[in-house]
DNA sequence: GATTGTGAAACCATTCACAGCC
DNA sequence: GGCTGTGAATGGTTTCACAATC
């Protein structure tokens, strides 16, 4: 409630946001009640004076001499993000990709609950992964109204990609997250995220050809979060 | 071998280079020759002058009037990534994301073969994922020595991430690619990515539930490169 | 005429440094 | 004394706009 219409968050801040709430969730995890800017920028790999500036990005919930309460800030980080309320899910794909974001359990504990896994492949349909039955994609538009879905994931080949986004959206989703090598492209208002696992690989594989040719050893390059 | 010693390439730009690369493979396999930034930022979902200045990092390899020739780009991406040799990687974990991402192919073809897939539990160990023995962990040591290893991937649980990336460091290795949801903590000279799933999931939620308050419609985000 | 390559301008993000507060 | 919050300084990225080239 306090901050409605603050100033507009950075967009950079924003992407950071995830990594605060899992480093605050941890510190919970282990009873600590308090914490400082610079502990937070320790466990994030980060610079403290930009942990303040993005949490200051969500209102004036610091007390000068001692620090953050975790609590507190977890309940505005996740208002922020939009994860004081549920928001459920549909996985098209179930194959490996599929089977690992169910598996995983990042996706479904904490605020994302997977409401549907569907796949093209009739052989597949009916059978059972974790708990939930595997749906066939004609199903979608029934499974995303009756659920009130607005997110789907895109865990096929990349051929099959656009196809399955366009059937998200005439179903009615308004975002999607791509884990298929190939971007989509969708009509204005809907979001898209794209999560290229290789991308990160060639990265790496940058860094790691440059470290060797120009910085011999005594290097730290930053942590990078995703996105 | 023309552009040793060029200016150095912005980071930014850096993180683009994989998508370069993945638009160019695409033109490729579709018989095209030649290809313009705009048609480049087209396919990427992003601005024609950044296209221009991220290529001319590389060299001035275009041609005024013309364009560029996608298979002589496709060289110089390859290069500068360091993929115009391979980089074998050993995988750590074998439950359903490391099968995944053995599974998806992205990392085995083109310049990533997956030489190692190593697990703690000794229940696991010995039987075959697609043509893959499952080791064991202990056998690190000498599968990254043997096999000239440099970049290795944590696909566990993340209360091990921290265990298996300090025996990786310590068996050889001089990158690590982290999808534990924890990020680990690594000496100097060891570079690590963190990628985060869910992470990309409430980044999405968040514009989602802005999208609805604050833009109430025609907006175009653009799309995002994970990293 | 078309398209690149690139300075210069505009914009955004990070870091510094310190006043303000507990 | 310790730590936050934030203006100001710095550094990096994107976009513009146009001369150079084919």
């Amino acid at each position: 409630m306090a901050n409605r219409s603050r100033r507009k968050i950075a967009e950079a801040t924003i992407s950071r946001l995830p990594m605060y709430l899992r480093i605050l969730l941890e510190l919970t995890e282990s009873g600590v009640a308090g914490v400082s800017s610079e502990k937070i920028a320790e466990m994030g790999g980060i610079n403290a004076a930009k942990v303040r500036k993005d949490l200051s990005y969500l209102g004036s919930y610091g007390t000068r001499g001692v620090g953050y309460e975790v609590s507190f800030l977890i309940f505005q980080i996740q208002r922020e993000l939009g994860i004081d309320h549920e928001w459920p899910v549909v996985i098209v794909g179930a194959g490996n990709l599929g089977q690992a974001l169910i598996g995983s359990g990042g996706f479904g504990r904490r605020s994302y609950p997977i409401v549907g896994l569907v796949d093209i492949d009739e052989a597949k349909v009916g059978s059972l992964i974790g708990s939930l039955r595997v749906g066939h994609i004609d199903e979608l538009p029934a499974l995303i109204a009756s659920r009130k879905v607005a997110i789907g994931v895109v865990a096929v080949p990349g051929e099959a990609a656009q196809m399955v986004a366009d059937r998200l959206i005439s179903a009615g989703v308004t975002s999607i997250l791509n884990f298929a090598p190939i971007p989509v492209s969708v009509p204005a208002g809907i979001t898209v995220r794209q999560v290229d696992l290789a991308c990160e690989l060639q990265i790496l594989s940058f860094h790691e050809q440059h470290k060797k040719k120009v910085v011999p050893w005594p290097q730290v390059l930053p942590k990078s979060v995703s996105a």
